[in-house]
RNA sequence: GGUCCUAUCGUCUAGAGGCCUAGGACGUGGCCCUCUCAAGGCUAAAACCCGGGUUCGAAUCCCGGUAGGACCGCCA
């Protein structure tokens, strides 16, 4: 069997969260089983469909690394085959016109609706033989019964088709659709598992329907459970962010996210760390949950963290300097940015965070915290601060090691411990008190830096001395 | 209102009738390590929605309640 699956967006917005899930495991399962992962886009709303949101959509897949094996595809594109199956089904006595105005309609749903009736067509347009000359819609003719949907996630499903109503599914404009469009597609692009968020369960009995009357054969259903927010409605916007690119943009790696999302919905026995191999090779649908889950950015966020600290740090540099910049500090052909990513990395849980906390790195002049200058760059430390000076400027290699070996000298000499002294320096350095550890934070600043402002300190701590 | 889905720690989940004294992970508390902050190690608290069945035995199967959620367009 060749399996084909696709992901179907309406360009309508950005690539949501929920949406790139649905990507994901349409993808995963395609490559398990030596498949291929089709994208389509679902633009046969012509007034609601934008070039950016297609753009945004293509770009947010693109960064996640989810790539597809054939499209785009676009339903703006094949209008003429859904008029085409839409006649058809019309000539076979399947559809039939609808000469209700939208706003007759609207009408009586409203009245429906007040009166506490299910707010379905009533079917009033099925008799009507005659073509009338009036604007009309075509409207599939549900058949009486039970229509069965069988799904991998949820298991069967029953509908009594007389709750389903006649859809529309050619509008008066002539134009197709959804749920007629995705039927007609699904067939034709011979996709073989039709994979998508459980919100479509009560659009699937409907489109079963169509494929009958169609004369295609079913493919797999499975239905994906919802992202909830934290107080387990929906996920939108008022739970934070929900567009993949502004996780981008607040220094996630792709990779963290694509874990995070397999594993919302998703396991592996007790494993929470797979790469995008380990996916594709342990993905099934079988292991789907059938429960909506609740999106937890703390888990992001360590996840995150995690493939940070994993990340090479030459690799890391490059991948960090735009946060750098967007700052306003230039480090493009900074070489010592590999080494001052290192010691970032095991304190960051966004590239954001990096470069916000690696900052005075990179300032022209230290930023010193006035409490933490207070506390630690004293008159009473200007003569350490002299000593460690005149150790370090004739050091010939200034890496951790040969750093280490100079204080503990000095240490030893003073009989001090190293607290008493790295508290001040990482203040001359930083301007703060939080930073990497000192041995590694000067290797990456390089020699010249860490003179300087160890003598910028020196020279602060002299000038209170005389107030 | 109708249709449909769902129900294990706060959250993501393991669990396919006995392996469950319910496991892991995030988060939270404590301890250790330590030049600060992290990271790391150890550790603690923390859950089978309720009620009936079925069975020698039920977190697991069935039914009913309850509670959440989704959908009900000439939107997708």
């Amino acid at each position: 069997m060749n399996f084909r699956t696709r992901f179907a967006p309406s360009p309508t917005g950005y690539l949501h969260i929920g949406g790139a899930r649905t990507a994901l495991f349409n993808l995963l399962f395609a490559r398990h089983n030596q498949g291929k992962f089709i994208l389509r886009i679902e633009d046969t709303d012509v007034a609601r469909s934008t070039e950016e949101s297609i753009k945004a959509i293509l770009d947010g897949m693109e960064w996640l690394g989810l790539h597809w094996d054939e499209g785009p595809f676009f339903q703006s594109k094949r209008f003429d085959l859904y008029r085409e199956h839409a006649y058809k089904l019309l000539e076979k006595g399947e559809a039939y016109r609808c000469y209700c105005t939208p706003e007759e309609l609207e009408a009586r749903r409203e009245a429906a609706m007040k009166e506490g009736r299910p707010p379905k067509y009533d079917g009033r347009c099925r008799n009507i033989h005659e073509k009338l000359d009036k604007p009309f819609a075509l409207r599939f003719k549900v058949p009486p019964g039970t229509t069965v949907v069988r799904d991998i996630i949820k298991g069967a499903i029953s509908f009594d088709n007389s709750t389903i109503e006649d859809l529309v599914i050619l509008r008066s404009d002539t134009t197709p659709t959804y749920n007629f469009c995705v039927v007609v597609d699904d067939a034709t692009m011979d996709i073989t598992h039709v994979i998508r968020g459980d919100d479509h369960i009560n659009n699937t009995p409907k489109q079963i329907l169509l494929y009958r009357a169609l004369g295609h054969e079913l493919p797999v259903f499975a239905h994906l459970p919802m992202i909830l927010g934290s107080d387990k409605t929906r996920l939108s916007k008022r739970h934070g962010a929900t567009s993949v690119m502004a996780y981008k943009e607040m220094g996630f790696l792709p990779h963290a996210l694509v874990n995070y999302l397999a594993r919302l919905g998703w396991s592996h026995g007790d494993e929470e760390i797979f790469s995008f191999d380990g996916l594709i090779e342990k993905f099934t649908l079988e292991s789907v949950g059938s429960s909506s889950g609740v999106f937890n950015p703390e888990k992001l966020l360590w996840l995150n963290q995690h493939y940070i600290k994993a990340t090479p740090d030459d690799e890391l540099a490059g991948l960090v300097a735009p946060f750098f910049e967007s700052l306003g500090l230039k480090v493009a052909g900074d070489e010592r940015l590999p080494k001052i990513a290192a010691t970032l990395k095991e304190r960051s849980k966004t590239l954001k965070d990096m470069a916000e906390s690696g900052a005075f790195y990179f300032k022209d002049k230290v930023e010193y915290d006035p409490k933490a200058t207070e506390k630690f760059l004293t008159p009473d430390n200007a003569e350490l601060f002299a000593l460690v000076i005149a150790r370090l400027e004739p050091l010939a290699e200034f890496t951790h090691k040969t750093l280490e070996e100079a204080f503990n000298a000095i240490l030893a000499e003073k009989d001090l411990k190293l607290g008493k002294i790295a508290q001040p320096v990482r203040v001359a350095l930083t301007g703060g008190t939080v930073s990497p550890g000192i041995f590694e934070m000067m290797e990456a600043f390089g020699k010249g830096m860490v003179i300087a402002r160890l003598k910028d300190a020196l020279a602060h701590m002299r000038s209170t001395a005389v107030k």
